[in-house]
DNA sequence: GTGCAAAGATGCATTGTCTGCAAAATCCTC
DNA sequence: GAGGATTTTGCAGACAATGCATCTTTGCAC
C-alpha cells in the first residue's frame, strides 16, 4: 500500500505535506481563536502559538494577519476546475458548472463545524467578510479557463451533445471560440456569475437557515440565471 | 439661489463639504502617489501629507492604510439607487438595472484621468484588487433593497409594463414578492449578477481596449444574461 | 548512511500601521 | 457671539510586517 496521492490532495513529499498541515494548522487556530475572542483581539503570536509555530512563520505563509481567516479551504477551487473538466460533454457549461459546484458544497458539509465558525467570524466582522468575498473573485480567472477549454473542445455536432429544448442561441450573437468578442467574454462572464450564485444562494439560505434546504436554494438560483433572470410575477 | 443640493451630492452644510473634500484629497494623493511609486512604498505620512493633513486624520477616514486605494467614488452607488428608483416602470428588472449602470459608467468618464490611474494601480497590486471587488460587493444589499422595492411597487397587469416576447416564468417558478424563495432571493440575485455584469465588462474591456467599445462590451454581457447564457454557438 | 544542495523555520532589529486619549480648533444653533 | 457638538491633531503605546543572517529539515545522489 503505497499510499500514493490520495484523496484530500494529499500528494508529494513529506515536505508539501507539512506545508499543507502547517497551513492548514494555522487557519484552523486562526478561526477558532476569532470565533471565541472576536477576529480583532486575535495577535499573530496567539495564532503562531497555537499553531505551534513562529510568528515569523506566520509571515511566511500569510501576507497579512487577515488572510489567515479568509481563505479556509486553498484547494477547492482545483478541485472545482477538476470537476468541471471531467463533466459530462453533454451537459450545457451552466449546467456542467452547477453540477461542479453542488459537489463541492456537499463536500464542503465535512469540514461543517469549520466552515460553521467562519461564517460566524465573517458575521462579527463585515471588514473580513469583504476580503473573503473578493479573494474568492480571484479564482475566477482559472476557472474561465478552464470553461474556455470545454467549451473549445467541445463537440461541434456530437450525438448526445444537444440537449433537447436548447436551440443554441437564444437571440445574442454569442460567440465563444473565435467570433468578436473571441477570447474569453462568454468563459469569464459564466465563471463570475458562477460564483456570484454561489455567494448569493450561501447568503440567502444563511438568513432563513431554518426554513429552507440548502439544495433547493442553488438550484432555484441556477433555475433563474438559465431563464434569463425573467422579472418574476407576483 | 439656494443653491440646494445640486448635483454631485453637494449638500448639506460647510462641514459635510469639508468632509468630502478631505476625502477625496486623500484618495486622490492616495492614488496618484501610488501611480509614481507603487502602492507599498506609499505611506501613510506620504498621502496625509500631499492632502495636507495629519496621520491621525487619515485614520478617522479610512480603517486602514490600504482603504485609500479601494474605493474611488464612495457616492456612486448611491446615484446608482437614484437612477434605478428614477426608471420607467415600463423596464425588466434587468433592463433598469442595465440603464442605471451604463448611465453611471459614462458619468465615470469625466474623471477619466483618476480612473486610469486607479486600474493601473490596481494591476500592479493584486492585493489591492482583490480588495477593491469585494468592496463593490458590499454595495449589493443596498441596491438589492431598492430592487425589491422597484418590484413589489410595480403594476402587476400594467398596459406598457408586458414586453413582447417575455412570457413570464420560462420554466422558473420564480418568486418575487412573498413565494417560498419570498423575501430577497430575486432581488439579491439580480444585484448581485448586476454587479458581476459591471466587473466583467471592465475587465474585458480593458484587456482588450484597443478593439472593442465599452458600450459594446456591456450590452453583450446584458443579452448574455437576459438569454440565460446560452452554450455558445461556434 | 554520508554528504550536499535546496527549502523551510526561526530570531532579531527595524520600520510602518493603527488605536485610545485628551487638548485645541472649527463649525452650527440660537 | 455664547454654548454645544464635531473634527482635527499630537502623543504614547501595542501590534503588524519585512529584511537579513542563521540554523534545521528534507530531498537526492552516491
Amino acid at each position: 500500500m503505497h499510499d500514493m496521492t490520495g484523496r484530500d490532495g494529499a500528494g508529494g513529499g513529506l515536505r508539501e505535506r507539512k506545508k499543507r498541515a502547517t497551513r492548514a494548522a494555522l487557519t484552523e487556530a486562526a478561526v477558532r481563536l476569532a470565533a471565541e475572542h472576536g477576529a480583532d483581539h486575535v495577535t499573530v503570536e496567539a495564532i503562531s502559538a497555537a499553531a505551534g509555530v513562529s510568528v515569523r512563520t506566520f509571515f511566511n505563509y500569510f501576507d497579512s494577519r487577515d488572510d489567515a481567516f479568509v481563505v479556509i479551504d486553498a484547494d477547492a477551487n482545483v478541485r472545482v476546475r477538476q470537476a468541471l473538466l471531467d463533466a459530462p460533454a453533454a451537459l450545457t457549461p451552466l449546467e456542467a458548472l452547477r453540477e461542479a459546484l453542488a459537489a463541492e458544497l456537499s463536500e464542503a458539509e465535512r469540514q461543517h463545524e469549520l466552515w460553521s465558525l467562519h461564517a460566524e467570524v465573517l458575521r462579527a466582522a463585515p471588514h473580513l467578510l469583504v476580503r473573503t468575498l473578493g479573494a474568492h473573485m480571484a479564482d475566477e480567472a482559472g476557472l474561465a479557463e478552464v470553461i474556455a477549454q470545454r467549451i473549445g473542445s467541445g463537440p461541434p455536432g456530437s450525438p448526445a451533445a444537444a440537449p433537447p429544448g436548447a436551440e443554441t442561441g437564444a437571440g445574442a450573437d454569442a460567440d465563444a471560440g473565435e467570433g468578436h468578442g473571441a477570447t474569453g467574454l462568454y468563459p469569464r462572464l459564466l465563471a463570475a456569475v458562477a460564483g456570484t450564485a454561489v455567494r448569493v444562494s450561501v447568503q440567502h439560505w444563511c438568513d432563513r437557515q431554518d426554513e429552507l434546504a440548502f439544495a433547493d436554494v442553488f438550484r432555484e438560483v441556477f433555475a433563474l440565471l438559465a431563464a434569463g433572470l425573467p422579472a418574476p410575477t407576483r
